[in-house]
DNA sequence: TGTCTCAGCTAAAGCGCTTGAGTGCGAAGA
DNA sequence: TCTTCGCACTCAAGCGCTTTAGCTGAGACA
């Protein structure tokens, strides 16, 4: 074998139309299923794009109006909060899945902040290298929907509210402040009446969606000591409130985290501090993964389906690209696993 | 404003030459400091670009040769060991860094196998999709290597071993050799003589170093009781081999993990089954996260800078596609982190 | 027999960019 | 003064595909 063989070169309709024996355009409309040859012909082209192994060439498809055949991602988070996070990888995955299945790629990024992943999709649009865009962590006051609105841009935001502002967009999202509420429901079935949501990035829309539907809750109970606190999601923050809230006078008998890597931070803390779970004191995660079992007491989780979530986030956005309408479609209400780290609140508290 | 307003039109090189008075050559020299225009030219025809907002049009670019601007990075696991990994989203990060400060674009997917894998390759060649890819999880007898070379596309293997025979491939690789020489002998001075590795995937190549280099080690002490069984990383199969070899007549008193996630796994079995860590079994993870302090005790881990990893081998790729030498590169051995999991033998045992 | 139609195909332009082959012109050299 | 550079720039072709308009020949019909 030659030690550096020149790279094969890439077949092109040109290379199909000689071997067929007709012409380019025979060729372009054989392979797209459009009128304008004989079944025969068609097959024929079709044969021999197969033994040459063409593929149509994303360049030139994009360059003639047929768009770039990709879509992209941008994951605008702070570097250390991307740590030990199941939800994306899964996520991305599921979306995958879809894409995959209708060849369109996935353009990647990570970015600082919105404000430049909002550069992000000034420069694709510009570059002409996505069709369409997958928005994850939707904010209050978000850029992102006026932004995309103004560069024609399809998108679905993962994880929204509905929005009647931005018809072009699609949404996909789960009902946090239901969950939350069927939440505190068992909760306080439980006899719990003292409970801190150690909660997210503050300024995510989900975040606040959940801190709203609590103090709805707390509110029509008349629960008074509740109380929701923000992070930055990472195990650091998710002690340090927990330590915060558990040396106070009259420490919660349930806390809430909004993810399954603070809560098992939480966790460590309450033993360290002496606190039995679930004896002394509750623990939900919001967000189920291996970790909720890699500790003990196990961690009861409210667990959704992050694959499938990508899958039909994914599939709305190709829906939209196929000229459909924005729609707005809700995933189910994330189902609690119960496992050990809750339970009735000791009598003596 | 009109409900839905007509997307923006993108500025082509055309809109540039008419309002700076030039040819779209002009334009083409100016904008890519190619020599061929006065600086005031230049400088007029950069201005105009500005102002208009304009950006290449990778479509257009990548089909007047000047390739795609993008890199390819396909992620071959079992969908279910992908859940809990900060090592891959921490090595993207880095990769990103690097990309985006040349505007290059990062196609992401995620496979079945390394046979998909393969399709994937191939199917972004022949569709012109990508300049260059980032491969991982190099194996044992891998089939990419030789792929790549056949398509003539540039690539760099994370976490490879030196490979002669594909002298057109770049390699960003960490000593784990050297690594687990360190280890065996750090745990060697402790007094631990019965050491079980709990490998990962069989296959990895990285897998089979750090194996023969525990054998080797191994044999060089004169330590009989020495093994490695592999897993496919996931919290399961390290609990369960875990709870296998300590179960055993004459339990190891170390135990090195591949990943975290097995180690914190194997860490609940243990104090399930009665071992106290460290004092009747010490436990190493080979790779460290927020996991590793999250569980008592904390674990003792090999580091590794997996954002410095990612930005070296992107930084190797980017040389790769300007037309330099293929290199093999090493970076930093992982450094072990002491904390609580590690200690001497106790004297009884 | 001549005309019309229409299925089945070809020719050619165009998408936005790069690039090699000119072209015009002022300055330097004879 | 005439030639010769060489700079600054323009022309036009070409990358691989789509698409519109146009062409051809065979059958339908009068």
């Amino acid at each position: 074998m030659p030690a550096k063989r020149p790279a094969a070169r890439r077949p092109t309709m040109k290379d199909i139309a000689r071997r067929a024996g007709v012409s380019e355009s025979a060729v372009s409309f054989a392979l797209n299923d459009r009128p304008g040859v004989s079944e025969i012909t068609r097959d024929r082209v079709r044969r021999v794009a197969e033994q040459l192994g063409w593929r149509p060439s994303t360049a030139a498809r994009a360059l003639s109006g047929e768009g770039a055949a990709t879509v992209g991602f941008v994951l605008a988070r702070p570097a250390h909060t991307l740590g030990v996070d199941s939800f994306f990888l899964q996520l991305v995955s599921g979306i995958q899945e879809v894409l995959a299945g209708r060849h369109l790629g996935l353009l990647f990024q990570v970015a600082r902040d919105v404000k430049d992943e909002c550069a992000v999709y000034r420069r694709w649009w510009a570059e002409h290298r996505v069709d369409g865009v997958l928005v994850v962590d939707p904010r209050t006051d978000d850029p992102r929907p006026d932004l995309l609105d103004e560069l024609g841009l399809p998108a679905v935001v993962i994880g929204g509210a509905p929005d009647e502002r931005h018809p072009g967009l699609s949404t996909v999202w789960a009902d946090d402040a239901g969950a939350m509420a069927a939440l505190v429901d068992g909760l306080h079935a439980l006899g719990h009446r003292r409970i801190v949501h150690i909660a997210g990035l503050p300024d995510l829309a989900h975040t606040e969606r959940r801190i709203r539907a609590l103090r709805a809750e707390a509110g029509r109970r008349g629960l008074g000591e509740v109380e929701s606190v923000t992070t930055d999601y990472s195990d650091a923050e998710g002690a340090a409130v927990t330590r915060r809230v558990l040396e106070a006078p009259t420490p919660p008998t349930a806390l809430i985290y909004d993810n399954d890597v603070m809560a098992v931070a939480g966790v460590a803390v309450a033993a360290e501090l002496g606190f039995s779970v679930p004896a002394d004191v509750s623990v939900v995660a919001w967000e189920d993964s291996a970790l909720c079992r890699m500790v003990k007491p196990w961690l009861s989780a409210l667990s959704r389906d992050s694959v499938e979530f990508g899958r039909t986030a994914a599939t709305e956005l190709t829906a939209l690209l196929d000229g459909g309408p924005a729609r707005t479609v809700r995933v189910p209400v994330p189902r609690l696993i119960e496992r050990d780290s809750t339970g009735a609140v000791r009598p003596s508290a």
